[in-house]
DNA sequence: TATGAATGAGTGTTCATTCAT
DNA sequence: CATGAATGAACACTCATTCAT
């Protein structure tokens, strides 16, 4: 039924994610898919109309959840510093968690694959998600709280956070947290601020 | 004579570096590598004897410019601070370099890809650079410069370095420069050391 | 289903083996025999993983149904005489007779193509039909039938028999059974054995 | 100079010959072959002007030179016991000889690769080589001599004889004048005839 | 004559996708 | 919905051959 429709579907969207981050894109077969889903090739496109509305989906799903959470850290309304710091975790959770990695390792590596039709949509909500952290940083900086130009430092933390995928082992002698918390103590005055 | 076959050689790798950067890998196909260089497609196995084998001599040219100019930092012997600020300027410039861009672009990127018998001579000079980088960071600690631990701040800055390939404009507002100075003032405390 | 499933797969091997006995193993295209079971050459490798592997298949069927028979010609149990009159009628008929010489002529003629790995399998067969040669042509020589040694006589049997492939003419003056009882004569002493 | 080519152009028929016989015509590339002779692939062309070519020698060469001494067979004299052996030897000789097996291994292994330009002129070689074989046969037959029809019996002589190439073993327990021998014993009667 | 670079046709094989059952 | 068979276009790569130097 619709039930178990959504499940196969969501099985197949689970291995999809998980092969597109771990071989990238273009080196993952719909077989290698299907192999993981306990089905064959074939049986995919009832699902899904080609590999590339898979990758969508995957990028869609992950897109449309960091920017309900960033929306809920804005609602939750506190200073600039910790909603800073609450978006720094946020996207450093939804990269390094084992549950939700696979699908955000996609949405930053293989964009450059997606169809140009699919792109709109995606962009929007990237830029939905970007305006957050635009203003996020900006109310830092009046605050006099950010050690440099909002842009500049929206691409510094961008950067620091994603590249975690390459080097973050959970359970180490660092903490998801304790990186968090490094980045914010590099980005913004110490003293400063009704975090402080 | 020499000059000719090694600009052949030459031509093919510059098409194959950039084509794997702009497209990736798997994405690049001989014959678009042919046609860049106006040739057929199986010309290419007079000078390689496989994609697999371009990709690691991309790699393997960029890996071993970006030790020699990192051995050359070093030869020059400045305070931690100057060769902190060098290392950075350096990679910087050979990542969004007109000229080199394609090269360490894929060097970063495409690493997954190599043949696992080819990883190890690449291994080795990613190790040699690191190394360089450790001791100018921690150098940078001894001296009581550095803002965080040595390692996660070498986190921090490759992330930002590489992903500065995804938003930097040549000829923009911020010069490469200025982002390797915003750089350096993050991570380093002001006001102390010898090249303040 | 079942039915149809292997009847893809044998038409597709039968098509092999008579392009193998044919033109050679090195000389025969994946596309030929695709076209002769009216498909495309990329829908083989549905059936089969590669052109190695209908080579093994085309020789182990023939070794096996070899051996079979032999077995058959032992299990029989006649005396010496009329054993190795069976073994000679049988290899010619094997590798002459219309529906069969295909496989038969393929797994004399291109054994040195085979993958390596495949070896073992058919060198266990090649042994057990051998051994059944061995046996006959030592009984026939301990009942004082045979004109020179069991082991030379294999080979000038093997030798003549395996060459009626490129002379013998089906429907000609000389049946297979002539000739078959010409290699008899040839071999075993007249007058003496319980069959004579 | 003349020499110096006749060299040249010999070592690469040897190489090919010897490759041929050992790979298979199809299974040998020019550029193995130049590798033997120490030149580059393309070099192969200023002495021969396709790969067909050189098979072609190499055949031709070993047709001829059976001919030549077949005919010193004949020329010998001697009564039909004599000739049919010294044939038998002969044959024997070229086909398991060091320095002339590789040309006669694919004089009978590689006919069907010939280009049908090429056909008739070894079909000649052939033809009078055989009717040696016949003469002697038949001369075998009207003395008296041979257990069964001549044509058949050239048959089993050339199958038996040829054969030999996949199993002598040069230096072992049997030689070949020992097989000669055998084959001579198979086909003849005792007790009758000049050389007996 | 030999080289080294290139050609051009062809090779076995892959793979996303379709579709009758 | 899933299967199993097939498609068709593309792919990396091979190889006999050519040719300017």
């Amino acid at each position: 039924m619709v039930i178990d429709a959504t499940n196969t579907r969501q099985r197949i969207l689970n291995a999809a994610a998980r092969l597109f981050r771990e071989r990238g894109f273009h080196a993952t077969t719909t077989r290698a898919i299907s192999e993981i889903v306990g089905m064959l090739s074939g049986s995919l496109f009832h699902h899904f109309k080609s590999k590339e509305q898979m990758l969508f989906e995957v990028m869609n799903d992950a897109a449309t959840q960091l920017c309900v959470k960033a929306d809920a850290v804005v609602a939750a309304g506190g200073d600039p510093r910790t909603r800073l710091r609450a978006l720094i975790q946020l996207q450093l959770d939804c990269l390094i968690g084992e549950e939700t990695r696979d699908y955000y390792a996609v949405l930053i590596a293989e964009w450059r694959e997606l169809d140009s039709a699919a792109k709109p949509a995606l962009t929007a909500l990237r830029g939905h998600y970007a305006s957050i952290w635009n203003t996020t940083l900006e109310d830092c900086a009046r605050a006099g709280l950010l050690r440099s130009d909002p842009q500049v430092m929206q691409f510094v933390l961008h950067g620091s956070i994603n590249w975690a995928s390459t080097w973050f082992k959970p359970g180490g002698r660092l903490s998801l947290e304790d990186y968090a918390q490094i980045l914010e103590d590099l980005m913004l005055r110490s003293g400063v601020g009704a975090a402080d």
